[in-house]
DNA sequence: AGCACA
C-alpha cells in the first residue's frame, strides 16, 4: 500500500468559506433537490439500455472519512478540477458523525488520479479528518455518464450549449466535463468567483502569462512552480491520468522543488502540456505549476560523448 | 524562472 504517502495538510487555515452564508448558498438548493431517491440498486450495475463501455471499469471513488456535516458543494470542489470529474454524491449517514461520498469519473485512470491525489488528505483541520480514497464497488448508477456514441443529446439537450457549463449550481448532482479544458485548479479552492458562477476557470489565464515554450519539444516534460507542501504521490496522482504517462520523478533537494515527467512520446507530453499549464495544485497556496519540456529526455545516457 | 537521473 501507500502507507509512506503523507500528505501535509494544505496551506489554507480553512476551506476557503464561501462568500455566501451557507443558507444563502447557490449550492444550497441541491441538497434536497436530489431526484433519485436511495434507493441502492447495487449489485446489477448493468444497463443493459446503453451502450456502456467494453468492460465495465471501475471509475467511481468511493470517499470515506468525512466529516458528517460535509456539503456536496466541500466535495464537488474537492475533485471539480480533477480531468476527467464527472459527478459526485455525498451520503450522509445520518447520525453518525462520519459520511461518504461517491465521485465519478470518466474513466479509471482519471478515478485513479483523483484517488492517489485525495487519499490521505486531512479533509478538516479542526477535527483532523482524513480522507481514505478507494475505488468504490461499483459505479454509480449515472443518468449518463459518457456517450461515446454518436447520439449525444437523449438525455443531455439542455446542456448542449457551446458554452460549456450549464448553470447545475441548482441542479441535482452535479456534473462537470473537466475533461478538454485547460482547468486551472486541482485544488478546488479557486476563488470566490466560482462559488457564485460555472465560468471555466480558464478564463482566468491571461495569455500573458503564459509560459513561453523555449525548449524544444521532449517527451519529458520539466514541471515547477508547484507548492513545497506538494508530495510526489499528489504529482503522479495528476499527470498519470495523461495519456502515454511513464513516469515522474521529483527533485526537492535544491530550494525550489522541481519535478521531471517522461511520457512516451512528445505528442503525449505536448498534450500534457496543454492539459495541466498553470494547474493549481491541491497542496499549492499560490499559482499554477508551470510545464516545459525538459532540456533532456529521462533516463536516456548520453551516448554521444565524443564523436 | 529553477533541468536530474541514468
Amino acid at each position: 500500500m501507500a502507507a509512506s504517502y503523507y500528505n501535509p495538510p494544505p496551506p489554507h487555515s480553512s476551506y476557503a468559506p464561501p462568500p455566501l452564508p451557507p443558507g444563502t448558498s447557490p449550492y444550497a438548493s441541491y441538497r434536497h433537490a436530489y431526484p433519485p431517491p436511495p434507493a441502492p440498486a447495487y449489485g446489477g450495475c448493468y444497463d443493459h439500455s446503453e451502450p456502456l463501455p467494453p468492460r465495465d471499469e471501475l471509475r467511481t471513488l468511493f470517499i470515506a472519512g468525512l466529516p458528517g456535516d460535509a456539503k456536496d458543494r466541500e466535495v464537488y470542489n474537492l475533485f471539480r478540477d480533477f480531468p476527467g470529474y464527472v459527478s459526485s454524491h455525498l451520503r450522509s449517514s445520518g447520525k453518525s458523525s462520519q459520511a461518504y461520498a461517491f465521485a465519478v469519473f470518466a474513466d479509471q485512470p482519471s478515478a485513479l488520479a483523483a484517488m492517489t491525489s485525495t487519499n490521505g488528505i486531512i479533509f478538516d483541520l479542526e477535527t483532523n479528518c482524513t480522507l481514505h480514497v478507494d475505488l468504490a464497488k461499483s459505479n454509480s448508477r449515472s443518468k449518463r455518464p459518457r456517450t461515446d456514441d454518436t447520439s449525444p443529446d437523449s438525455s443531455d439537450k439542455k446542456t448542449r450549449h457551446p458554452r460549456e457549463f450549464p448553470d447545475s449550481g441548482a441542479g441535482s448532482n452535479i456534473h462537470m466535463s473537466g475533461m478538454s479544458n485547460s482547468s486551472h485548479s486541482l485544488n478546488g479552492y479557486p476563488s470566490a468567483q466560482s462559488y457564485t458562477n460555472f465560468e471555466p476557470a480558464s478564463l482566468s489565464k491571461d495569455p500573458s502569462a503564459f509560459v513561453p515554450q523555449n525548449n524544444p519539444p521532449c517527451p519529458t516534460l520539466f514541471v515547477a512552480n508547484f507548492g513545497q507542501a506538494c508530495s510526489e504521490q499528489e504529482l503522479i496522482g495528476v499527470f498519470s491520468s495523461c495519456v502515454g504517462f511513464i513516469k515522474l520523478k521529483m527533485q526537492k533537494k535544491f530550494g525550489a522543488p522541481v519535478a521531471f515527467v517522461d511520457f512516451k512520446d512528445v505528442n503525449s507530453s505536448t498534450e500534457a502540456i496543454n492539459r495541466l499549464q498553470g494547474v493549481i495544485l491541491y497542496s499549492s497556496m499560490g499559482e499554477g505549476m508551470r510545464l516545459e519540456y525538459a532540456k533532456s529526455r529521462m533516463g536516456q545516457r548520453k551516448r554521444d560523448k565524443h564523436p
